[in-house]
DNA sequence: CAACAATTTGAAAACGTTTTCATCAATAAC
DNA sequence: GTTATTGATGAAAACGTTTTCAAATTGTTG
């Protein structure tokens, strides 16, 4: 029962040396064309295929990025962690995936872990407490955020100002004045969303009317049935994100209004529901895999060149017009 | 600037050899407790953290394991996915996750790649190409399969047979005969609900009706499409997963024909959206969570016990009645 | 032709662990 | 009282690479 063939093996069996097999297997250039030939034709010989374990060990570097997310099963980070390990495996670079669950003490733990790891960097969606607890310590691998802020690290992000502009604009040019918005409090996205609305709204001499909230679907359905029962529903709603979108909608539903003719409704995240349901949903659909590339792509560059400065990338949402927030009749 | 400490300066701290170091931190009582109590503090003091690279060389052992699944944009993967995550990290064990987009290429060079990294096992989605290619070789680690099956891999999947004996039953049961089926050609599961649907039918003395056909939306929305403006529509019709009951749908809104009144619609995976479009859809519910969680489970049993016999565990779904069944009325 | 630079190679160290093997003391068995 | 047995420890080998350093060869320059 034949070993597992070693670089020592095809050293043997090319009448070389371990360090120039070791050479010419990484084709650095730095050995003679010829030897490489034989090196090359001694390992397919014996089928060799190298250790990465080793590998890693001495020349401490895994290869491997960490990415860590709220929560994969959120269509938003499926698609966004498929754009990044596209990229990662077209490189040779192993992804590992994190849940954490907007949880603070699962996020530090999984960093830690990216330590022990010893990756490369490590690709982010903190929460606003990481800003916090994160603060102080500093790692040992270049750290870039997607989809919310954190502290000095590169980001890649929705154009948010953009992206509520353009639904702010939107309603009002059919006829909605009464523009109400829901938007997290878990993410510095919620803040940066919510102050984007309220200037938008100020910028059409409206008054904003925006509730912060945890960022689930049932959240969202309480807090805008609260609203409905209570009689002071506005003209329109907007939804910062999928989930509170899906709460708003089955609480008017719940109620029996009618989408838009009682209130209008739009949100941020092109989810395969929203052009399903009836009326089908006003969104605005992120780049998702666009923002994972790009993400990718800069890590990479802060692997190789770290001294560079703190780079913030934010990539406009496209606007998808449908039923919701048809033109206001009354 | 000090260096990241090693076990050597643990045990130089602790005034103690590299080996009763090592044992002390691998608690597996070859120390004696008073002087692993020492090392542990030593440790502690020191901030020393494990070098993986290094342990995992030594020790042969990667504490990784591979999930190669077809996309994991597809919910079904995601949720599965998710649950495969949680178990392993529990247990300290890294997972590596590949996108197969059902291309056996692919599938092969990822098998590939997770024999470099010695992984201790995988989970895989294979399409049935992979059967054929994969049938000669063997690997140095386990391999369980998820949702469909593969030679003589352990296979853990949604109890296809009872699935569609649910469905069957429940269309007949509200009074359609003329039932329909679309079913997936690039797995092993398209073939077994298939087979599964014609038993039923004869069960109850009804002619199959099925399609085998490439399982994409579009695929779906074209073949549905064509046969209603063929003007032989069946009363209802089954499709095997959740795109191309998607696409049934589309095909079937696109004719502005009513479900369930002109035909009736159920389907495989409780997708969110089956829910919240109008009608809301019938479906066969997969325990997704359960099914990685098994998944796991089975894994680290056939890693313990390589020599167990082949073990194939079918999970019941959930039969989850809503209104594109509704009994027929007329 | 001597001196120096560039290219190519090999011997051996290094990476940070785990594991094997031997040693030593203390306890148990005869 | 000797001999096994057990428990705890340390020295050193091993894991399979990459990297450092020196040596050997070749080519180049003055």
């Amino acid at each position: 029962m034949a070993m597992k063939p070693s670089i020592k093996d095809v050293a043997a069996a090319s009448g070389l040396s371990l360090a120039t097999v070791s050479r010419a297997l990484a084709d650095n250039g730095l050995v003679n064309e010829q030897t490489r030939q034989k090196v090359l034709a001694a390992a397919e010989a014996l089928g060799y295929r190298p250790n990465l374990q080793a590998r890693r060990l001495r020349s401490k570097q895994s290869q491997t990025i960490g990415l860590i997310v709220a929560d994969i099963r959120n269509p938003f980070f499926t698609a966004v962690s498929r754009a990044i390990e596209d990229a990662a495996y077209r490189e040779g670079i192993r992804v590992l995936l994190c849940n954490s669950d907007e949880d603070p003490a699962k996020e530090a733990m999984y960093l830690r872990l990216m330590q022990e790891e010893q990756v490369g960097g490590v690709i982010f969606s903190p929460t606003l407490s990481a800003a916090a607890a994160i603060a102080g310590t500093t790692f040992d691998f270049p750290l870039i955020t997607i989809d919310r802020a954190l502290g000095d690290a590169d980001c890649v992000a929705l154009n948010n100002h953009e992206a509520l502009d353009k639904l702010v604009d939107h309603l009002v040019a059919n006829g909605y004045r009464r523009i109400g918005g829901l938007f997290g409090n878990t993410s510095a996205t919620g803040q940066a969303r919510h102050d984007a609305y309220v200037s938008a709204m100020h910028r059409h001499g409206l008054t904003p009317d925006a509730h912060r909230l945890v960022p689930t679907m049932d959240a969202a359905q309480q807090l805008v049935g609260d609203r409905l029962d209570a009689g002071d529903a506005p003209e329109a709603l907007i939804a910062s994100n999928g989930l509170t979108l899906l709460g708003a909608m089955r609480a008017i539903r719940q109620r029996g209004l009618r989408i838009p003719d009682d209130i209008a409704l739009a949100g941020i995240d092109n989810e395969a529901w929203t052009e399903l349901v009836e009326p089908a949903l006003t969104v605005i659909g992120q780049p998702t895999y666009d923002i994972g590339d790009t993400a990718m792509r800069m890590l990479m560059n802060r692997i190789h060149e770290p001294a560079l400065s703190r780079r913030v990338v934010a990539l406009s949402g496209e606007l998808i017009v449908r039923d919701s927030t048809r033109p206001r009749t009354a």
